[in-house]
DNA sequence: ATAATGAATATTGTCTTGATTATTCATAAT
DNA sequence: ATTATGAATAATCAAGACAATATTCATTAT
């Protein structure tokens, strides 16, 4: 019985099959759900969906690729709003950080799609990052045109920002503080970022 | 069959056992060896631990307190060598990751042992973070009064580098990349944390 | 040709059961 | 009293059997 509605003349039927597989993931999650489960929601068989997908660790690639890629549209408007670069960075850092707790708190079924992912297809995860890096590569070269910045090699500081922001951007760590803490300690490292310990008082 | 040599007046019974412990979890694991064979490097039986440790979780918790505390005494040592403080937390953070590394690549038994402990026993990790951060503190601190920094609150400042310093000291993290790529970012992460982004060129 | 399927095969996960091991305790040795 | 033990119990682990599921393929439908 076809849950989906009739497809729409644009609708692919690579995007049925992976709108039906993301409302089984994010309902019963990515292990439970099966083959034949998204294919009877497809009104087709399941050796048919190996037609449009290698096999099922690829639909839930796919569809992590498409979630992180919303972050980081997300994220990519944040650090365009308006403000200093130094407070776009800020709001950078924090909304790297709001995303990964939100997920692990709010839609645990995603989240397990994501990890499930990251543990099999690291390259989703590292290009992932790798635009995550070109975001923040761009903010820091903002900064230097504004004056605000006189960084010398963008590219290696936005790594270094990353590194450093290892914490707030794996759900593996979430449990260790609640999300006030980490907010302020996501706080307190954009601040170390932003002044080094050279520091004075921002007011 | 004692493997133990014959107890010397000072050794505590406690000891003898946390020894027998340590070398059968360097050589088989902290999972493969029982309280039994434990035991038997002592020349006692099984039950006769229980009087000296309230479980194995407790004696591999006491030797992993044992191994931290080493790795926590080396880097005060670290940061006690002659050079500038900069030169020193930098000196922090690289011994940091190594000792990570290291335990990782060639101590799989005692690294294996650690994170079964990190696993259970919560406080272990924590307290050890927390003497480390007093550590970064102190470093802090003395770059304040020598007029090298000039950091208003050390302890936010010391927490926020460790948590920006999170990837160096997992051991889930140290197969992502080569010992030489992690000691090249710990560098720029204390280079970012020294100058932030505001720095000039440091030669 | 292209799209799709049912049946066959391969892989993976679950459950059961026996065995191993951790832990307790009543008792013995010092 | 203190120290230690063997035997009893409880918890955990591992091997195998079985079932569920992923994946392939020969064949059919369009």
């Amino acid at each position: 019985m076809a849950i989906t509605e009739p497809s729409s003349a644009t609708e692919t039927i690579s995007d049925s099959i992976l709108a039906a597989a993301l409302r089984r993931f994010e309902q019963y999650g990515y292990g439970k759900t099966t083959m034949a489960e998204i294919a009877a929601d497809c009104d087709m068989s399941a050796a048919n969906i190996y037609r449009y997908f290698e096999n099922k660790l690829e639909i839930g690639a796919q569809l992590a690729r498409r979630c992180l890629a919303k972050e980081c549209s997300d994220l990519a408007e944040v650090i365009r709003l308006p403000g200093s670069v130094a407070a776009r960075l800020e709001a950078f850092l924090l909304g790297n950080f709001r995303y990964t707790y939100q997920r692990w708190s709010e839609q645990p079924r995603i989240n397990e799609l994501v990890e499930a992912i990251a543990r099999e297809r690291t390259d989703v995860i590292q290009e992932h990052l790798r635009i995550k890096q070109e975001l923040v590569t761009q903010l820091v070269e903002d900064g230097n045109r504004s004056g605000e910045f006189s960084v010398i090699d963008p590219k290696r500081a936005a790594e270094a920002i990353l590194v450093a922001s290892t914490v707030f951007e794996v759900p593996l760590f979430m449990h260790m503080h609640s999300f006030e803490k980490f907010e302020s300690m996501a706080r307190n490292v954009a601040d170390l970022i932003l002044h080094g310990l050279n520091a004075r008082p921002s007011v």
